[in-house]
DNA sequence: CAGCCTATTGAACATCTGTTCAATTTTCAA
DNA sequence: TTGAAAATTGAACAGATGTTCAATAGGCTG
């Protein structure tokens, strides 16, 4: 009996050996060739098991997405139940996730591109996005004014999205602890001024 | 006696042909084939006036980043010689400039992804990142600490990118005046701030 | 008008890419 | 061990793309 199908084998291997071309050569040039060489599997495997190059990618694009999501879930958990505490888990999840900031950086910038003309990559991203704010606003409305919680929320997102490019095309020359330390005084000013106005 | 020489005529033709392209199809599907098609002119003429195809790309780029360069030189001349003005105008230029957000900001995305893989356009996108942000720099250091200069330059030109990103991928959700508005709202509080931290 | 030079064309070519599928290898229950 | 089913291969194919260059068009001068 296989515990683990020889097919969910095959489609991590692929999925890893994509994102590893993708990072290091971009998206344009992540060709099926180039991806089954690296996997050190054959070209006609990609179409069998994803359908063609583009379901690969699509495929590579959600397990990035759920691996963030993954650690976001487990990074809050970890957290007392304090929404500044789970504000700043959220920011740290965000840039020091997974790899290094610098290495996967890129291939998030590859996949925001690609998904402005594709729509199945756009509605990944998108649902993403909005996890994304409405865990900002669920935990800002606790802590700031209901009429500065959007605004906030989407200025946090901002900064947020900002360091990654940043991050991307600085090539290691911003790194993800200041990017992270920079986006936490943000919203450690933002809650202090909420203090102030109550007083 | 020709005032403006054929070549230059052409050029420009290929640029805003390019420009076209890019934007309703992104970086990838920017072929010299629709390019031409486009611009009413053949295939071989790309490689007459530009080398190649790469060359008509970078080209178009710098043609993007001077424009925004030349908007900037001029709005800021128009403002008073006061710090907080400037910065706001800086501000306008990189969300009202050229034409509405939506449109160019998928072609602005697909040429920073394209940097990261293309040494050529990586510089050029360095030189306008390092001088949007010693302009920064230049004014926040007549308002803020010196200890916070370099700080809040790095969020401001965080936020101002984050809110391009967003706007490229959100497709016309995320209006450039609310979020010009947002990136202003960040620097009046560090300014407030600044200010009562004086007293 | 003739002659020359520049501007422009677009078919031809070489290269590269994704997909397909018949052939081959591997797996594993009987 | 056997044999059928599943997994995998990779050459062949069709389509697309960037570049080249011989041929053509256009205009200017003498």
């Amino acid at each position: 009996m296989r515990r683990i199908s020889i097919g969910s084998i095959r489609r991590q291997e692929l999925i890893n050996a994509a994102l590893e071309v993708i990072e290091q050569h971009g998206f344009h040039a992540a060709t099926v060739g180039k991806i089954s060489q690296v996997s050190g599997l054959s070209v006609g495997i990609v179409s069998h098991y994803f359908g063609g190059k583009q379901g690969l990618l699509e495929a590579a694009m959600r397990h990035l997405l759920s691996l963030l999501q993954q650690e976001l879930i487990g990074s809050i958990k970890k957290m007392p139940n304090d929404p500044c505490l789970r504000l700043m888990a959220i920011v740290d999840v965000n840039f020091s996730g997974q790899q290094t900031v610098g290495k996967s950086a890129k291939t998030w910038v590859a996949f925001w591109s690609q998904a402005m003309y594709s729509p199945a990559l756009a509605r990944l991203q998108r649902v993403n996005e909005l996890r994304l704010f409405s865990n900002l606003k669920y935990y800002l409305r606790q802590i700031v004014p209901d009429d500065q919680v959007t605004a906030t929320a989407h200025t946090v997102a901002a900064l947020i999205d900002g360091f990654w490019l940043r991050a991307a095309l600085s090539e290691g020359r911003l790194d993800s602890d200041k990017a992270a330390a920079l986006c936490k005084t943000y919203i450690e000013q933002t809650i202090q001024r909420a203090k102030m106005a109550e007083l």
